[in-house]
DNA sequence: CTATAGTGAGAGCACTGCTCACATTTAGGA
DNA sequence: TCCTAAATGTGAGCAGTGCTCTCACTATAG
């Protein structure tokens, strides 16, 4: 009688199940040691039948993948939604995102890591992905998307044009629209806010710097203001 | 007869063979899918007899791991001695580790990209990895490394100080000297190059920006320019 | 009520890292 | 020189993986 039928019920509810087991053996193991055999063990099933409702390892890791960048970008979001001073939500972005990451380490590498070599990232990741990028890019046109680039800009100037042709498909896709430096810098702050958490998470900066920089979150705070200052911000 | 006799080389060789080899998959494979079968298989022996020279699929990584972060490291060493500039080194630097991880994309991922759960980086790889940094705090050390820190230096400053708690272990390490504001930006310079390269390289980009940078190595040469421009090189 | 499509179980294939017992070869000391 | 001990290679085997296929069963639509 019911017109979506107890089945497809029934199958909502597992492939939920199935995504939130996936995640929590994230929470221990990494991307590349998820097995979806240990996913069906836990839930009590064949590891057959889970290719029921998902096609591929593949397919199960663009499931988790999404899911990562939704709830990062929720976390970060409601961090940002605190204060509407600029400055104060560009560091509440910047440091919410190291902090879900910090928390999240396994599913920050999965978005954010290297792919796991065959991975074609589809369609569906692109859109959750952009949601913090949109928040930073929103600061930019708040303050007027006229960065105070310092001296070195002129002699920057130069190299900066030949990079940047395609700025409309880009001020469409986040409803923005300020001048190629903003969108340069801005880009370069977003990666340098991945960067820094990635090195900080995956220890790369620990073979190199030891613990001069003890007190890391200090020194991410650091750089977040560092960014700010070339934005202007 | 000989001192270290016909087995002592035999061993050595074949270590090489083992090691070249693995190398020559990454380049198809990707760190995560590197298979110790594969490489026995392909060098014609028992895969078990591949253990009596490594002693488990951590350790050829290890190697491998070894091997990257020196040939990345002598490419950019001699990237940078063909002149004596220090803003041209400092650029050649920069584009050159750029280079190497285009032409090495997968060797590049197995150092600097997210590490395989449960593998801890022995001490035989902070040497190779130090090198690359030593160059840059080494201009840093000629330049007078005294950073043209902007307008904005003064409330950084602030948030700096707690950051850097022993810089003199760090100054020890690269035989280098100089101010905190140069170290914590030097190690920034270092971290948003890896973090653009990596971003590059492994798609992240891409899901964001889509192809409004259009010409990649312009981009990047542009982010050189701006931490050149922030540590006054 | 029946034909159909959805669902689960289990066997099986090809692959992985790794261990072990066994044969063979080599090296060094009595 | 001989002989013991160490080093080396082989193949079988264990436990795990992703994924496919066949078979039974059940809910749904006509």
């Amino acid at each position: 009688m019911s017109a979506t039928g107890i089945r497809a019920r029934n199958r909502a509810a597992l492939l939920e199940a199935i995504t939130e087991t996936a995640n929590r053996q994230l929470t221990q193991v990494g991307p590349s040691e998820l097995s979806v055999r240990a996913v069906a063990r836990e839930l009590g099933m064949a590891s057959s039948a889970i290719y029921r409702y998902v096609s591929s390892r593949d397919e199960l890791l663009t499931l988790l993948i999404v899911s990562a960048y939704d709830e990062m970008a929720g976390d970060v979001e409601r961090a940002a939604a605190r204060t509407r001073d600029p400055h104060k939500r560009w560091m509440a972005i910047g440091l919410g995102s190291r902090e879900w990451a910090l928390a999240q380490p396994q599913r920050f590498a999965l978005i954010y890591g290297s792919p796991v070599p065959g991975y074609a990232a589809p369609q569906d990741t692109i859109g959750p992905a952009t949601r913090i990028p949109a928040l930073l890019t929103g600061i930019l046109q708040e303050v007027g998307a006229q960065p105070q680039v310092p001296a070195f800009t002129s002699r920057v100037g130069r190299s900066l044009q030949p990079a940047l042709n395609d700025v409309e498909q880009w001020a469409g896709l986040t409803q923005t629209r300020f001048n190629d430096a903003a969108l340069a810098l801005g880009v370069m702050a977003w990666t340098h806010m991945i960067g820094s958490i990635s090195s900080e998470l995956f220890g790369h900066r620990h073979n190199v710097v030891g613990d001069s920089l003890a007190d890391r979150r200090a020194y991410y705070q650091f750089e977040l203001q560092v960014l700010a200052g070339l934005l202007g911000i």
